[in-house]
DNA sequence: GCCGTTTTCGGCCCGACTGTTTTCAGTCG
């Protein structure tokens, strides 16, 4: 390969390759091309971007990638192509044939390809500019198949697409499904009210809830649902379902089952899609129809009302909602290899948090005390260093005053421990922002980055060798340094990462805070895979942050994480072995 | 476009709701 291939290969990203991919498939579909290839591009795109690998680094490998599922020669071919090149001739035809533009009518509630291809054909539309006119000269309601309230429908999505917001982190989504579960199960008659759907499997956003309910016979559920105080809008009501929008944008579908449906109602609506597809394809395999009300031979229901009774019925053990992704777990389950999963209890301590020091808002006491009533048996309070000036980082002085006040502090606790760190920049070139005699006083030193995100991959993978290679690093904090809806991801090779500090005997953080969630959860399974331990941390700044880690355990589950694998499931004696062989 | 101890051709997961339809297509999840 020239280095000119390598370039190019290291630029174009599996996120990228999956997007174009997406693209193909809506182009295709405008196009009304057979459903089934529509569907296999979306596969394609899916499993791209949840590839652990570098797809780009893989194509220049020569590695085949008409291996993985549902991928055979042409996609195989068309990846490599994209990952390669940034694009594909196929895309560029289809953007000839139809205007690309029209793809981001797609994603208007309400139209879809037939629909979008219409409007092109009979009044020329192919921007969102053109559809609002359209619809506001009223040229669209005389279409056939359309009509004055899709008309209006138009209109209206096109209006709440302006300051919509996509998806919305976990508090905000967990507040609104707690409130909106014992409004639920408050209502008389109602026996379960759960969510599924992304919120149930864990995903670092949530784009809608999917609630499953269960009420007897004439209870009023559907009536007082739509009547819920933060319902702002009603989209869609039917004697089973409904749609509501919430005050703040977020969408609720509740979905009303018979008792003895349960379980195959959660089963369906946590999805994901994906999974849902091949284990229907098992059941269909064994003769069974599987759908959200049960398990059925012919006519007759053979299982539905609890989960597991749907997964006996196609030989799988139960299988816990975060794996469910269709990224093997089901062939792991057959097997009899699930991962036995993380859980909050597990965890010891915590090894990442702030104090007023910096930029925490509860001082060192505080928040040790706060731990402790956590059940913790431990707690790392990792300030920020000098450079970092918003956060009035730490020099060499402040940070040995606060090494003593942890010593007066430890002599006084008793079953519990705060051990001395700082969360140390990573300056550009990979030193670390601390002298070394002081950073040799500490228990552990979590590193992070905090500045020039921007460089180029081999740079910023350099960079962050080099940090590990300090005798006195112990945890790479945050390593993506990714805020969620906010700023990307640094373009780092995770593999030489991992397998660094793997050589090096570091660690790495899966940072709990809802914003980060840093590492992915494919980040921490190649953690896992490449057998480098992880610290689930809160990164509390405040006394309440401190159960951020229960949003770190979720994403550790995503990512096939067991207590074995979890560096602060560990007891106390056992991390400081393990703290010691870095401190070296 | 993918895939195969029933198939290398002919299948490909399944149902609710809406709006435009007098029996169903399109969209959504």
């Amino acid at each position: 390969m020239s280095a000119n291939a390598a370039a190019r290969s290291a630029r174009v990203s599996g996120a990228e390759v999956a997007a174009a991919l997406e693209n193909i498939a809506d182009l295709l579909e405008i196009d009304g091309a057979n459903p089934f290839r529509v569907r296999a591009y979306r596969n394609a795109a899916r499993v791209v971007r949840d590839l652990p690998r570098d797809v780009a680094a893989m194509c220049a490998a020569g590695e085949d990638l008409a291996e993985l599922p549902g991928i055979g020669r042409d996609l195989a071919d068309k990846i490599a192509e994209i990952a390669l090149t940034g694009d594909s001739a196929m895309r560029r035809e289809l953007t000839g044939q139809s205007p690309p533009a029209l793809t981001t009518l797609l994603r208007l509630p309400g139209l879809g390809p037939k629909k979008i291809r219409a409007l092109h054909d009979a009044l020329g539309v192919t921007t969102t500019e053109d559809l609002a006119a359209a619809a506001k000269s009223g040229r669209i309601h005389d279409l056939p198949g359309f009509g004055a309230k899709t008309e209006q429908r138009i209109l209206a999505s096109i209006e709440a697409r302006r300051d919509e917001q996509a998806r919305f982190l976990r508090p905000f989504a967990e507040l609104h499904a707690d409130a909106l579960l014992r409004y639920l199960q408050a209502i008389p008659g109602v026996v379960h009210a759960a969510v599924a759907g992304s919120y149930r499997r864990g995903l670092e956003t949530v784009g809608d809830l999917d609630v499953v309910v269960t009420a007897a016979e004439g209870s009023p559920v559907m009536e007082r649902f739509v009547a819920y105080g933060a319902v702002e809008r009603l989209d869609s009501q039917g004697s089973t379902r409904a749609t509501v929008i919430l005050r703040g944008g977020l969408q609720v579908d509740l979905r009303l089952v018979d008792e003895a449906s349960y379980g195959a109602a959660l089963c369906y609506f946590t999805g994901s899609k994906a999974y849902s597809i091949a284990v229907r394809k098992m059941g269909q395999e064994r003769g069974l129809r599987i759908n959200e009300y049960g398990v059925f031979r012919g006519e007759e229901r053979v299982a539905g009302a609890t989960e597991e009774s749907v997964f006996r019925c196609v030989g799988l053990p139960y299988i816990p909602p975060e794996l469910r992704e269709d990224r093997g777990e089901i062939a792991a389950a057959l097997a009899g290899r699930l991962p036995l999963l993380v859980e909050r209890r597990d965890l010891r301590g915590d090894l990442h948090a702030h104090t007023t020091a910096t930029d925490g808002r509860a001082t060192l006491r505080e928040v040790a005390e706060a731990a402790r009533a956590l059940g913790h048996t431990y707690l790392a309070i990792t300030d920020h260093s000098r450079r970092l000036t918003v956060a009035r980082g730490l020099d060499p002085d402040r940070l040995l005053e606060q090494i003593d006040a942890i010593d007066r502090l430890n002599a006084e606790l008793r079953g519990f421990v705060v051990l001395k760190g700082i969360e140390v920049d990573i300056l550009e070139d990979g030193r670390l922002d601390l002298p070394d005699d002081v950073l040799a006083r500490l228990d552990l030193v979590v590193g992070a980055l905090h500045s020039a995100f921007g460089l180029a991959r081999e740079a910023q993978t350099t960079r962050l060798l080099r940090a590990m290679d300090h005798r006195c690093f112990s945890i790479l904090a945050h390593p993506s340094a990714r805020l969620l809806q906010a700023r990307s991801p640094v373009d780092v090779d995770f593999d030489r990462v991992l397998e660094h500090a793997r050589a090096r005997g570091c660690f790495v953080e899966l940072d709990g805070q809802p914003v980060r969630l840093d590492m992915s959860d494919v980040h921490a399974k190649m953690a896992r895979d490449a057998g480098v331990l992880v610290s689930i941390s809160s990164d509390a700044h405040s006394l309440s942050e401190l159960g951020n880690q229960r949003y770190g355990v979720t994403q550790a589950r995503r990512g096939w994480l067991e207590r074995k694998d979890v560096l602060n499931a560990r007891p106390l004696g056992a991390l400081r072995a393990l703290l010691r062989k870095t401190m070296g």
